[in-house]
Parts: structure tokens; sequence; C-alpha cells
DNA sequence: CGCAGGATGTTTGTATACAAACAATCTGCC
DNA sequence: GGCAGATTGTTTGTATACAAACATCCTGCG
């Protein structure tokens, strides 16, 4: 008996459907908050959360590499959302602080973001959505 | 009774997931596959399963707008892998077509993608990972 | 036949992503 | 005290993404 290869069917693929349920979800992202990207979105939730974090640190807790966080924080900035200032104890590090218009900004956003979360999941039932997150979780 | 409102908790975002989820099957796609990108690993199986395409109709199998398949495709040409000709019967479109380097790569790297896609699933078992697709599916 | 509307591809501008190489700085450990 | 090694931030280069504006071409319909 010859092995019997699998077909390779893209559509069944792991990685194609998480770019398209992605590319779903940026898009009602983009409806319901339009100032704002999600990347920056969780930046700034992160700095109200937690509170003002170096660059480096912003960027591990919003899950972005050191060179893309630069960017986002560079255009947070530009939007007056952030500032950036050096820290005095530790010459490397670049601190990164809410504005009042940011967190004024996030504050007034938070139910957009849980609505966004919603309506990307609007197709499935309560206990499905449950599952979803439970198992992407664990391929985190 | 006021309304509780529910807590904003960026990690119980679908988005957030969504996007680590994928970063974690990136860094799996280029461990097995560093020759190409998981996009045009996506375009060359399409051109391989579907035969030749316009460049546009292949951005629509491979879930890419026209502009980024632009790119996509250009790059697989500078490698050798696709062919960009005029289509005789409709001056405007491009026809994409494989190259034999294409075909050979695909045909040979077929059984490596469903390894990405197992690598990335591992931590699921064979139930979960069959939910986890259903509900992916659904949210397309 | 002729034109309006749709399809196709390109260009520009903006925003992620991430690898790799660097400079400056800090920290622990001898 | 001082240096090896880690941290922090920047820069460069490549690859997606997608909106918007265009030029060109095709097709159907009056």
């Amino acid at each position: 008996m010859s092995e019997e290869t699998e077909p390779y069917v893209l559509d069944d693929q792991v990685g194609y459907l998480l770019r398209r349920v992605t590319q779903r979800h940026l898009a009602i992202f983009s409806q319901h908050i339009p100032e704002i990207t999600a990347m920056q979105f969780a930046c700034l939730v992160r700095l109200h959360q937690q509170g003002p974090l170096s660059q480096n640190h912003l960027g591990r807790a919003a899950s972005m590499d050191a060179a893309t966080v630069k960017g986002v924080v560079g255009r947070l900035e530009k939007l007056g959302l952030v500032t950036r200032a050096a820290d005095p104890g530790d010459k490397r590090r670049l601190t990164v602080t809410l504005t009042e218009a940011g967190a004024a900004l996030i504050a007034a956003r938070y139910a957009d973001g849980l609505r966004i979360s919603a309506a990307t999941l609007e197709p499935l039932n309560r206990a499905e959505r449950a599952q979803l997150m439970a198992l992407l979780n664990r391929l985190t």
C-alpha cells in the first residue's frame, strides 16, 4: 500500500484562514475607529492600563518588535496622543507617556473596541466565541 | 442599577489574538520554507492548481488586493518562479504563468506546507483542530 | 454604432512587520 | 573597579497591506 499524500488545499490551511479573518477584522476596526489603527489602539490601551512604559517594554506588551514599535509610537506622537521623554535613571530609555488627548481618546473608545470584537465574532454564538478564543489562546 | 461596563482586556480581544497567532505561524513558515513568503506560496499554489491566471484573478484567488498582488507577482517573477505575459484577447490583462522552476518548487514544497499547518496547530488535538478550522471558516 | 459603466493594472502614500547591524548604555560578576 | 554581555533604541532593507486616483480597455445596452 503506497502512502496516499494528503492534498494541499489552500483554503484549509490555518495560515490562509488566519489571514482572511484578520483582513475582515481590520476592515471592521477601521469602520468603527477610523482615526487610529488597531496597532495604535493596542499601544494606547497598554499605556492607559499600565502607565508610562519604555518604548521597548511597550512593544513587548503590545507584541511588536523594536523597529515596528518605533514607527507606531512616532505616529502616535505626531497625532498628539503620546509623548516620548528621556528616562533620567537610564539614558538608553525613552519613556512613552499618554497625553491627555490620548487618555481621553482611549477612555472614550473602549466601548467601540468591544463592539469591534463583537462584530468580528458576530457569526458565532456565545459558546462558539468562547471556544474560539480558548483555542486561539493556546496557539500563542 | 447602573450598567456595569465590561472591562477592556486587550489579551481577550480577537484581533489581538489573531495577530499573535499569525506572528507565530509566520515564524514557523519561514523556518520551514525560507526561500519564499507565505503570500508567495499561496500564489504559487493557486497557479499550480488552477493554471495561468490574470494578475487580478490571482489576487482574488489568493485574497490580496490589486496593489498588493502586483508586488508579490513582481517578486515571484524576479525569482524566476513566474512569468507575466500580455493577454492576446484582452489588452488590459497580464496573464501570470508558473515557470518550470515555479512548478517544481511548489510540487516539492506541498509537504512542507502541510507540515507548517500541523506545526502551527500542534498545541491542539485532532478534534480541537477541526473545531478551530470550522470556527475560523465562519469568520471569513 | 456609440457610449456609460465596469474591469484591469499601475502609481503614490501610509502603516505594519521583521531581520540584521549598530551605537550607546547599563549590570552583574570577578 | 572594570569589563563581558545584555538592553535599549535606531537605521536600513525587504515584504505585505490597502486606499485613492488614474489610464486603458472591454462589454452591454439603448
